[in-house]
DNA sequence: CGCGCGATTGAGTAATTTCAAATCTAGTGG
DNA sequence: CCACTAGATTTGAAATTACTCAATCGCGCG
């Protein structure tokens, strides 16, 4: 499948859109390569496009003063990732988005999101219940920080994310849970 | 300020209305006074209704198999709160929303927003606006818990939050910061 | 083949939890 | 107004858990 089709696969999940009204929407997004390892977003940058991932992975992440690095977000094919407080509040980065792996993404710019927002209504509904959504899954993960062992929470990421096991390193994984490399490789054991 | 101007002056900051197009908003709120310690919501119920909060202070938790709570947010004056992950989804409730104290707020119908949304572009600009705002605000409190020990993040809510200190019992704090209450009340000595 | 990154393992340490008990406080009824 | 009580907070001590540091192992790639 591809890139357009994706998206719009995507979008019409929660609302339906004309042949021609999607062609115009999709005019706004710029399809990107990137290689693994490669930054999409860096602290202290201006932020003015969100990604929306056709394949490969991201990670959203900071790196504290004692260099330890905390994963925000991963992100696969349909899920979106950009440094969302500097995008809607007009801040500098402060987190990184990187690729994981080898990645294609369609690139938006907060102004295009905002006009085609403001053009069509059932685009600005999508956005919403695109964010509702996500504001969902953050209180899961907070949830589940505040009420589940590492372990679990390990277990728990690999039954609703198979795909991460492969493509995603341990310890990667790990500072998305919030333990040490090395106690999520003492859990692997069992 | 009255239930009315509160929740006016709310929306204006993200979006202009009318005093005609504000009127006819205003008429789906159902002004509600409940009582410290009331239910809002409750695990296993329907939830049809959010909750804007006027004055007071209602707390949304769950406790687990272990007896142990763990506080998803507080909500004072001009914050939202229910069940959303029930709500967004038509499923049944899966944590309570109650009263840390008395408390007055303004009930809206999720049938209601989607209609008003509907018929308003306006209104529902507003609704993915306060959605982003509080996907970036649980972004914010997933990398304090993932990066902060348990008494910066003390310190760094009672500092954004001052009201709090007084009027939310510790051992409630502690359940929203994720530690035991011995922890948080051994912090304070300092 | 060897290098380097990632994963694992062991041992000692630091932090938090649990359990138990004591102390404090605000609100109630007499 | 005072005594009482339930809820809230604090303290101590033991037990648990995850962390750090260090060393080793394993494997894919050049």
């Amino acid at each position: 499948m591809n890139g357009k089709d994706i998206l719009r696969k995507h979008m019409e999940q929660q609302v339906s859109l004309s042949d021609a009204e999607f062609d115009y929407i999709f005019a706004h997004f710029k399809p990107l390569s990137f290689k693994k390892k490669e930054q999409l977003i860096q602290i202290g940058d201006i932020v003015e496009n969100e990604y929306f991932v056709l394949s490969g992975c991201l990670s959203t992440y900071v790196v504290n003063d004692a260099q330890k690095m905390h994963i925000l977000q991963f992100a696969m094919t349909t899920w979106w990732a950009s440094d969302y407080q500097a995008l809607y509040k007009n801040e500098r980065a402060t987190v990184n988005v990187n690729c994981v792996s080898d990645a294609e993404v369609l690139c938006l710019a907060d102004k295009d999101r905002e006009k085609i927002c403001t053009e069509l209504h059932h685009v600005e509904r999508f956005f919403r219940w695109r964010s509702n959504g996500g504001y969902v899954s953050l209180q899961k993960r907070i949830l589940s920080l505040l009420n589940d062992d590492a372990q679990s929470r390990y277990e728990e990421l690999m039954h609703q994310y198979p795909a991460l096991y492969n493509l995603v390193p341990k310890h990667l994984i790990a500072a998305y849970l919030g333990v040490s490399r090395e106690t999520l490789s003492r859990f692997q054991r069992v």
